[in-house]
Order: structure tokens, then C-alpha cells, then sequence
DNA sequence: GTAGGAGCTGACACCCGTGTCAGGTTCAAG
DNA sequence: CTTGAACCTGACACGGGTGTCAGCTCCTAC
């Protein structure tokens, strides 16, 4: 498929495809015109790249933790070398601390939330 | 206490103490000279500011948030307005599925960091 | 009175993924 | 062949909390 459909089915625009290919974290055949042609599994990597933008990885790790992982089609999926294993489970402690407090902060909103639905507040 | 204490006690920069209070989400009494003077509570406040920045507020929001919010002292807290109690809301359940999207990628780590804890790898 | 640490304001820069625009090329349908 | 939608590259801007620097003033201890 073309960039504009993947950017349909993911929901990310094409900009940021490019930014990604730019990156080294999506790869993308060209035709003979130079537009780029996607894999069927450009799905599922375009999904997993921004989920984990979102738990704050930055692109770089991003581009090494890629290759590591299973893919959809059941690749050999190298092994990650001990040094990698040791930031991405850096990363992984990161995200737990970040899961706690954002729990925290959500407990907090819910008191004030709380507080507002009763009728004269919290006696 | 003036502004050094109290980012050597939150660990907090002064740079970005000022700039809460620009902000209007710290207030503090002045010297005749021209220094800030903070309360006590300032301390708990300035954590829960920055609990609420690593949550993904916006300071404009945190700042309709904060005089809401229970303080140590116990005081008045007055009610958040409906239209604030829903934007908070809507706030709850972005943290919620920014919660369960982290708890996700944590997993795709934790399984990257399996695989390699394997002698030969995966059968 | 004076030295020096601490504080003040204002301004500029950074990060980094994303939006957006300009100007040109490619592809597919008529 | 022509037309128009889709795609290409390159460049600039943004947000928003924070770092940092310059140049000055304040406070405290001696």
C-alpha cells in the first residue's frame, strides 16, 4: 500500500511516516517513481511505534528495540545485546514510576471531582 | 523560606519555581527588597504541581485545579464549577488510557528482556 | 562599610514529534 | 494526452517546561 492508505489505517499522518522512515524505525520499498510501497505488517509497526512514543521512549531507543522484537510474521527476531536489555529495562522502571504517579494524580482529581458532587461538599 | 530552600527541598529549580508562580500555580510574599518569602506548604504544593505536570496537565488547567484541591492546612477548598469538574474528568480518562497504553509497553519490554534472559533463544 | 553568596528580571535556546506550506513529480482514470 | 488526486523533498514553526546567561540588587556576616 501507499503512504496515504497506511496513514488511514494507523491513523498517523503521513508526516510523521516519513518522520519514522527518516528515523530508521518503518522501511518502505519505492517504486520506480519513487513514491514508497508498504508492507501488509507496516500496520502493526506503525501501531506499536507510537505506543511507544507514548510510554516515552524516544526514537533512537525505539530504532534499536524494533529489530529485537517478534514481528507478526514470526521472523527470527535477533537478540537484544546485554547493554540494550539493561536500558530498555531502565525503561521499563521508568514506566512503572510514571504508571504510580499518574495513578496518584488520577486519585487526586477524583477527590476534587468527588468533592463537587456533593451537594454542599465534604462535611 | 526563600526560593533556594525550597528547591533544594523539592528538588525543583528555581528557574521553574519562578515560573509557576508566572504562571499563577505558586504565590509567595515578597520582602521589602523584593525576594519571595514561601509559606510551609509550599513545598507540598510545588510536589503536587510537578505530580501533576508528569500526569500531562497543562499549567492553565492545574492552576483552575489547584485552589480546588484540599490543602494541608484544611481550608475552605472551594467547589470546582461543573464545566472544571468535566474537563477533569475528561483529564481522568486520558490518564486512565494513558495508563493502560503504558502497562502495554511495558509488557512488549518485559518481553524483549525475556527473550535475551534465554540461553539460545526462543523455541 | 564591605565582601560575597543568594535573589531578581528578561531574554534566548533546547527538545522532538508533529503541522503546514511551497514547488515539483508520479500515478491512474478518462 | 490530459487532468487531478496522491506523493515527493525541504524548510520553517510550534508547544511548553526547563536550562542558562547577563547584568543588577539584596541580604548577611564580618
Amino acid at each position: 500500500m501507499r503512504i496515504g492508505e497506511l496513514a488511514r489505517r494507523t491513523g498517523v499522518s503521513e508526516r510523521s511516516l516519513r518522520y519514522y522512515e527518516q528515523q530508521g524505525l518503518l522501511s518502505a520499498e519505492r517504486t520506480p517513481g519513487g513514491q514508497r510501497e508498504y508492507h501488509e505488517r507496516a500496520v502493526d509497526r506503525v501501531v506499536r511505534i507510537q505506543e511507544l512514543f507514548a510510554a516515552g521512549l524516544h526514537s533512537k531507543k525505539i530504532a534499536q528495540l524494533l529489530p529485537c522484537m517478534r514481528d507478526t510474521d514470526g521472523g527470527p527476531s535477533p537478540v537484544a545485546t546485554p547493554r540494550l536489555v539493561a536500558e530498555l529495562a531502565a525503561e521499563r522502571d521508568r514506566i512503572d514510576r510514571t504508571v504510580a504517579g499518574l495513578l496518584n494524580s488520577r486519585d487526586v482529581l477524583d477527590e476534587v471531582i468527588g468533592a463537587a458532587s456533593e451537594p454542599t461538599g465534604p462535611r
